[in-house]
DNA sequence: TAAGTTATTGTTAACGTATGCATAGTGTGA
DNA sequence: TCACACTATGCATACGTTAACAATAACTTA
């Protein structure tokens, strides 16, 4: 049916060894004979059978994409700029094939033989055990955006804190002193991380901490006005309020509207995540948003530096945050 | 290294023959062995070799989904119902490998050994040459969204017509009877069809057509714009808009509040397309939704059956479309 | 009881590629 | 001129699986 490397061979009146050779440039084949079977192998269309290929050379030429899911709770721009990121450093030399983790009921079924490396995008502790099922099984494997714990593997991590650190230290350059927190649910890792970077951006400016600027969240729309309730409630309400998340952001701003104050005339808000609908309220959210494509495209690069050398240190790298300026945010005071 | 069928067939003590059968749950196998083998097999944790697998039966497991591109210019949330629907529909029995067209220099390099089956999302007549190259290979394939003329293929299209017939029958339902539309861009047989769906709708029920009332687009914003302002000019102006995308639809509106009037109180305005901004807009745009998560999921299964039987009819499937009704949209007169 | 049928298992080759080893031809140095 | 190295090629086999065909045993049937 399809053009095999004998066919060429017979053709070309050499063996099957020798084009298989020449046409991976073996230093064996002399010049002359290589650029006939080479001008031969294209005239026929050729195209290796990669399924030979791969079972003599015992790899796939496939790199696994999984998600935690891919069913309703992830967000699109998030799936895409993930996808497009992977693909742009895979592209060409592999092929990339995108799955949920959700649907694999036996991480079994998942083989060295099927994948030469796999990238997690994790959202969630229970994708886990299929973490560990394919660290067992000595595939390379990188895992972004989630910290897996107690285990030596590679990676990717947005640096929340420092993202966080640098969104409060703009706030301190437009003139902000006092500046509030609305913190994320708690016991999770970003939470806290988030937290930090806000105290260490005030830190460095020498600005005090003071305990009633800093209000509990859950990371949902409610608790985000009701932070803000609290906020208001002071008898020196802050200029200036870092929501841990776009959600309360949004239930936050709700609140001082309520309040009959405005944003971002009276109160600045800034938010992290940097969702879908921020360009869209009014006032234009500013936030802070975490590069998914570039998370994705340094664990891609990665990946494939571990295939070829599978003893590579096994780190954790953070990857920086940007500042999604918008209309959120004003000014005040003189220079201080 | 892994567990190959010749490995359980020594401890079974059968052929490695026998071994491949049973697991295959082949009638020539008894039940006592086919059980013996399978619980073998479990415990050992075999996983088959695909790649052997897949040379002896000349087929793939993967199935391809193509974009013209995934770079720039693929809206996330297209992409990502795409890729949801398709893969709700192979994954278990096949891998998806998602790639674009444009990281193809030359498609030759794609064989049928490598896809069972091809899903090309198709935004662009750049593709065709794509297309072509595939169906001379005999590739199984099903394209999406652009009607590929002049070849005999599987090809799942949103029906525009019918959806914005629809649109236009509830502008009459809601009581409009003035009724304008704003064409998109001249040649795209989108245009073409959009415009008939609204023709149909009036002539359905008997509402003379006004050429007034049609006026041209480009698809863009500004050309919303300027064909609003063109409405606005008439000594009757329409109570309702249909404009052929919802970029113009947002030109149209920003021309109607520059006049002082009000949307939807005193023109109503449905765009096409339901872009990620539609809902976010004030008022929500009413507009019409193409399910693109449909057209996949069909097409998806249309190409499992074309796999199954290469004889199949190739047919010209039409999906219809969703009207997402929001806040552009009021309700005049009494009824009529 | 011989021949035929059926149920189960084994032998062998095939898929398309890469590679260790063998071989033939050509030059090189003493 | 002989031994040796080097270059270019071919032979044989392996990878893990399936399947055509062969083989065996047990059971039917006349």
């Amino acid at each position: 049916m399809s053009v095999t490397i004998k066919d060429i061979a017979k053709i070309a009146g050499f063996s099957h060894t020798t084009v298989s050779r020449a046409l991976n440039d073996s230093h064996l084949i002399s010049k002359e004979t290589k650029e006939k079977i080479k001008t031969i192998a294209e005239t026929l269309n050729y195209t290796p059978n990669y399924n030979a290929k791969s079972l003599v050379l015992n790899r796939s030429y496939n790199i696994g994409l999984f998600f935690s899911t891919i069913n309703e709770g992830t967000s699109s721009s998030f799936f895409y700029e993930v996808v497009k990121g992977v693909n742009s450093v895979v592209c060409g030399e592999f092929n990339l094939i995108v799955s949920g983790i959700d649907e694999y009921s036996n991480p079994n079924t998942i083989n060295k033989k099927h994948f030469d490396g796999i990238i997690i995008m994790s959202q969630s502790t229970k994708d886990d055990y299929f973490i560990y099922n394919i660290l067992e099984k000595k595939i390379p494997i990188v895992v972004l955006n989630r910290e897996v714990q107690d285990v030596q593997l590679v990676n990717i991590l947005s640096d929340d804190r420092k993202g966080v650190e640098n969104a409060v230290e703009y706030l301190i350059n437009e003139g902000h002193r006092n500046i509030a927190i609305i913190e994320g649910k708690k016991g999770f890792k970003s939470t806290q991380e988030r937290k930090k970077g806000f105290i260490k951006a005030l830190i460095n400016n020498n600005i005090s901490i003071y305990k009633d600027y800093i209000v509990k969240g859950k990371y949902d729309l409610e608790s985000g006005y009701q932070g803000m309730k609290q906020l208001l409630n002071l008898s020196n309400i802050p200029t200036a309020v870092f929501c841990s998340n776009d959600d309360m952001a949004v239930g936050a701003i709700k609140a001082i509207v309520e309040e009959g104050l405005n944003v971002p005339e009276d109160i600045s808000i800034i938010g992290f995540d940097d969702n879908v609908f921020a360009s869209y309220l009014s006032p234009a959210l500013t936030t802070i948003k975490k590069s998914f494509e570039e998370i994705s495209i340094r664990g891609a690069k990665k990946l494939l530096k571990l295939i070829e050398d599978e003893t590579l240190e096994r780190e954790r790298i953070y990857v920086s945050t940007e500042l999604q300026i918008r209309e959120s945010v004003k000014r005040v005071g003189g220079i201080s």
